[in-house]
DNA sequence: ACCTGAACACCGTTCAAGT
DNA sequence: ACCTGAACACCGTTCAAGT
């Protein structure tokens, strides 16, 4: 009876499944949310989308092109939580704080997603072009926002991407040793995180450049 | 006619191979150095130990157990390397800086062996007292210095767990995302190290602090 | 105590064949 | 074009049996 919805569009494709791709996609993040990476079978995937278990060859070169699919909306998330963070914080210092706070959280709500994206699961060499492009637009955002700063002179006028790859470094260092379980409390990742800030802070600010290097001479 | 060799000892023990443990965890992490922790089957090393490949069994639990194995003598070396540093270096605030380029240094030439230690394949959860504390000495070599350097005043006075774990999180972002092959050149993981660690310093020196406070009122 | 060999239940991937 | 089903070569792990 809900044939009737399909009669207005082209003849019946007999074997079809809407987007199996985005299906592939849903399921095996799914998967993965729930079971972390090495849970994550074809087969069962198959099985879970009622289609057989190789109809994935059709749109996955093999199980690493699945994965890198998957870390690749990954890192278009990311990208969106951090923009959304900066904007809606102002677009000036404590947005980039919040932008910071946007990409630990984002870490610690999806251990398994994030591990997928930066476990090696994937390497980043050239073989996955839509990989690549989506990781450097999530890393854009902060580039981006760091630019702005500097615009401002509210942070030192270092080379942009140096300053942004240390200050990635840090927020991924947080993230990783909290999704390792290595933040214990007292000092969980959050309150390591604020702290992190702080001395963050303190580091680059452009005031305590000039600070800095009087007291050297 | 080696057999000579071993007419001193004990009786012969028909079934021996030494030190069958020892033998399987090198040759684990060799076959991990070569080919990475996804090309690590129990059935090989057995076989490259002359073993049959069910002889593992009586060492370790499972193939988590063993990669645990890996993963504690790599803290273990981790630590000795990380003290070997503040100790050659003087035991001051270059030493400290020292230990935190001996870290990455260790990651970017161990880079599977960093990963089986922090990438999720074993988790830190109480199975592995062994593992834990192997951990924790490392971690502990790092707030051992860094409570030396607050002694002496060359650091903030902060809680030394906190400002250590932070410290961690620094190098050991500048080392995944190195191993992740995201620092391509420009600023690759040895200029990002060298900046991360002039920033940390005016993030965390004692005379930045007083400095600091007064600025802000 | 330590090791073996056969067996079990799984896996990713290939490929000729179907519609 | 898209999907199937059988087959292949692998895997970790168990277990009764050997010495």
């Amino acid at each position: 009876m809900p044939r009737s919805t399909r009669a207005a569009r082209k003849p019946d494709r007999p074997y079809h499944h809407g987007n199996l791709r985005r299906g592939l996609l849903d399921e095996a993040l799914a998967t993965i949310r729930a079971e972390g990476v090495e849970g994550l079978t074809l087969r069962e995937i198959g099985a879970r989308l009622g289609v057989s278990r190789t109809a994935l060859y059709r749109h996955f070169a093999d199980k690493r092109a699945l994965l890198a699919g998957v870390a690749t909306e990954g890192f278009r998330t990311l990208r969106q939580q951090l923009v959304a963070a900066w904007e809606e914080g102002g677009r000036g210092r404590a947005a980039f704080e919040s932008m910071g706070a946007a990409y630990v959280r984002f870490a610690v709500a999806n251990p398994s997603h994030y591990r997928v994206m930066f476990g090696g699961f994937v390497n980043p060499k050239a073989c996955e072009p839509e990989l690549t492009a989506e990781a450097a637009g999530a890393f854009q955002a902060l580039v981006d926002a760091l630019a702005a700063l500097q615009r401002d002179a509210i942070v030192r006028g270092d080379d942009t991407v140096k300053m942004a790859r240390f200050v990635w470094a840090v927020v991924h260092g947080v993230a990783m040793l909290g999704i390792d379980g290595q933040l214990p409390e007292p000092c969980g990742v959050e309150e390591l995180m604020r702290y992190a800030l702080e001395r963050l802070r303190t580091g680059i600010d452009a005031a305590e450049r000039a600070s800095g290097r009087r007291r050297r001479h």
